[in-house]
DNA sequence: ATGCCAAACTGGCTTGAGCCAGTAGTGGCT
DNA sequence: AGCCACTACTGGCTCAAGCCAGTTTGGCAT
């Protein structure tokens, strides 16, 4: 249809004759493509010129290499597959993000928390905006939780509390909460969550988050930045929550106006 | 913190070096880096090596690079941004992904949609699935809309209708409905759409769509998979919303249970 | 039959060289 | 003042070669 003639460069050349042939299922997904060598051969060029080639259909998520073995075609196309085997967090319009225990439970994985870090920092500005606190400060406790679905990384979760609040309570410093949701916490300290709002958006991840949640090279992170709101309509807590996008969605049904 | 200490790769040891660098804002957004051949030198490595590290950094969306100028911190980092001065389209609890050219008046941007392609084709297996078609024949016309504002391209949707549905009508070969809405077209074919199904993910953008959206490296989309029903609880209609992930968000408020 | 090891593959990364293409400043010519 | 050509930068892409590090396999010794 719409496919640029004008190609001349050899690393496009290559690629664009894989990935045809990736997309005309001559190379079928799990099938290992030629050799770096191969493709250097049979395409005239370097074999530098032919890594390059495949590296693009890696970075495309066409194309997952491995070290000795080879380039195997991806096995699914990044897609959302709820249900699978696999944990999957999900995004509901009538709750937002699912707690993750009852979420893991209801999948009949087992659900695991740690707590990596803990401490006082100062916050990043988008945090900052949303708690009403200074950014160039330590004006924030910050808790990490990397959470467990069978014991596979599947959510990193970030939470912002403000020193003001913080301070003084098991909040501060406390290193696990185990089974407890954070939010009975909150209400020991007077402040109960009445209102949520949660903003999504996309991004590639981070080193830390490539290591902590072991995601593929080409594969970007959905992140939600959750903002709970107490009983005065302050806002008193954030929680970042990143999750690899193409084990995850949000999905949801909705009455047709206009 | 967690910073491994056991980088020998000279590319990795590059830049690990100008990351912190602009972490640390020695390099503040819009600065320029050392040029390629500046970076050799300082490091004793080959430009190749140099040119792989910025790479690296550009793959992680920290730089941006310019052909002639220079390697460019990236001015913000990646997150939405709503109501800044680009067009931004938002997915909203209510309505769902907002029509285009009401938001875009909203949003005082000038609104214009181009078809670049419409004809009978096979269908992603994705779209064949929720449309209960084959995935092996032209079951689907297809038809795709270039969304512009300001006449900057901002996303790209494509409809897919079922052959059986669309046959002999308009909708098979139509090239344009300039300010029409494609709904009014159904219901002149007796599909009134009652309820609409939407999912959303976030991938990285295949080539077609880094060209024709304009896509910065390193950047992912956002894909909004919407299902339109009809009375008869029938999917008679699908289309597939593409846009950058870096300038779109969803953001919603709710009331929390639990 | 078993176990081990070396050879022959695979990709990972670097070197140093070269040519092309886009950008920006400089200075001379009109 | 305005234009334009030149030049010295920038990154884009390729080549040919080499060494290292995982993986697989087949043959040899036990």
């Amino acid at each position: 249809m719409s496919q640029p003639e004008r190609e001349q460069l050899p690393s496009r050349r290559i690629a664009d004759a894989l990935r045809q042939s990736i997309e005309a299922r001559t190379f079928r997904p799990g099938d290992r493509l030629p050799s770096e060598r191969e493709l250097a051969a049979t395409y005239q060029t370097a074999r530098n010129t032919a890594r390059e080639a495949i590296g693009l259909l890696q970075a495309e998520g066409l194309v997952d290499v491995q070290h000795g073995r080879g380039a195997f075609v991806r096995r699914q196309a990044p897609m959302i597959r709820l249900g699978a085997d696999r944990y999957s967090n999900r995004v509901r319009r009538e709750t937002g993000l699912s707690p993750f225990r009852a979420e893991a439970q209801r999948q009949g994985k087992t659900a695991r928390v740690e707590v990596p870090e803990i401490g006082r920092t100062i916050p990043p500005r988008d945090v900052a905006d949303r708690l009403g606190v200074a950014d160039d400060e330590p004006s924030v406790v910050q808790r990490v939780n990397l959470y467990f679905a069978d014991d596979e990384p599947v959510q990193l979760g970030t939470t912002y509390i403000p020193w003001t609040i913080a301070e003084g309570s098991v909040l501060a410093t406390e290193a696990k909460t185990g089974t407890g949701s954070i939010y009975s916490r909150f209400e020991e300290l007077g402040h109960q969550i009445t209102r949520a709002r949660e903003e999504i958006t996309a991004r590639m991840p981070r080193p830390a988050e490539t290591v902590a949640l072991a995601i593929p090279p080409g594969v970007p992170v959905i992140e939600v930045l959750h903002t709970g709101i107490d009983q005065d309509g302050r806002a008193f807590e954030v929680t970042r929550f990143v999750m690899r996008a193409d084990l995850n969605g949000l999905d949801y049904n909705l009455p047709v106006e206009d």
